[in-house]
DNA sequence: GAAATTAGTTGACCGCGGTCAATTTTAGAG
DNA sequence: CTCTAAAATTGACCGCGGTCAACTAATTTC
């Protein structure tokens, strides 16, 4: 499978691919079904399983793709000065999560490691947020109590309880921006006397 | 549903829950199956889906009752003055999240309310936590620059990260309590200049 | 180039969650 | 007690993800 020796499997893999991506383009992510996609590439439903962990290993592999992207943009910005431009900068990243309900959940479902050993490609993309974020943090004119990557870590908590509540029916009254503003603010930030 | 009326229905519902409970407490959440549940109770499969809103819906009731009586017992300790005891008051309730990784899954899928208009039962002892947390907060040595709600939330936050990095295979040389420690510490007693 | 090995593909089949028109049971009206 | 409307139950059926023994194509061996 990582060897993908012959061409005709590499062809078929990418085939497979291709057309899930387009059906994700017109319909979404959560009304993809593996018929159809074996259907419309044209091979048989257990090819589909012998190229993928399953409809979820398909997903895992799009979705982190879409992450990187977004990972890759983000990595350009400079280190942010203001906890508004943090946010701003990587609210593509947390936009994509929170477009499908499903994606949300295929992405919380992976992003510890799928198996053993192997540490799936959304998890990966975890890792990296908190790589990005913690290179930032650096350079910012935060707390330096705690080391960047601990702060990066909390970070990344705070977006996935800022996400998490987006989904809420309760807490529709604040936008996700303010409520990160706030948990950021109060994580980055804190006025204590020491 | 929410007013069953007849004493049969009320029979119904309490077999099929009762019955559940048997299976899971013989193997496991994830290995329930719906079928096993209406052979055993001796029903039709459209009675049980007559009754809930499908598997996840009879999950949500079975375990959110289970993490009550676990809110219950904390809301019974006195206000933890030191973090290490916040932990081990909040422990079993954790220790229940990630017994099974099946269970976390419909935590977290319900940890927002499920549906508009109503929230759901896991959804509502995620706030009842929050409350618990922040009436605790109220009278412990911690920061006092933020209310007790946005600290509470924040302790969620991390509590949540905790757990997802425990079912994460990269993560293993850290136990949860010494992660949740090292979390904790550093949003509730930040050392920083202010 | 034929035989033997390995890699890749196929589609009938299964498990399991969920649906719904038909049927039975119950509650209330006359 | 009977008739009727509402509530509860039934089970055949469906959708969809996933499996696997059989089959075909490519690669290696001699």
């Amino acid at each position: 499978m990582l060897k993908p020796i012959q061409d005709r499997t590499r062809a078929t893999r990418a085939k497979l691919i291709e057309t899930a991506q387009g059906i994700i383009a017109a319909k979404g992510y959560g009304a993809l079904r593996v018929e159809e996609v074996v259907q419309t590439a044209g091979v048989a439903k257990g090819t589909f399983f012998a190229h993928f962990a399953g409809k979820d290993g398909l997903m895992e592999l799009v979705i982190a793709a879409r992450l990187n992207t977004f990972l890759d943009e983000a990595e350009r910005w400079p280190a942010p000065q203001t906890i508004d431009d943090l946010i701003a900068h990587i609210m593509p990243l947390i936009q994509f999560m929170t477009t499908e309900r499903y994606v949300f959940d295929v992405i919380l479902r992976h992003s510890g490691a799928a198996a053993r050993e192997e540490i799936g490609p959304i998890a990966q993309t975890f890792t990296r947020q908190v790589d990005v974020v913690a290179r930032w943090l650096a350079d910012s004119p935060f707390r330096k109590d705690i080391s960047g990557h601990l702060l990066a870590e909390g970070v990344q908590a705070f977006l996935v309880q800022a996400m998490a509540l987006h989904f809420c029916a309760v807490s529709n009254s604040e936008t996700m921006e303010d409520r990160l503003l706030t948990y950021l603010d109060a994580w980055l930030n804190p006025r204590v006397a020491s």
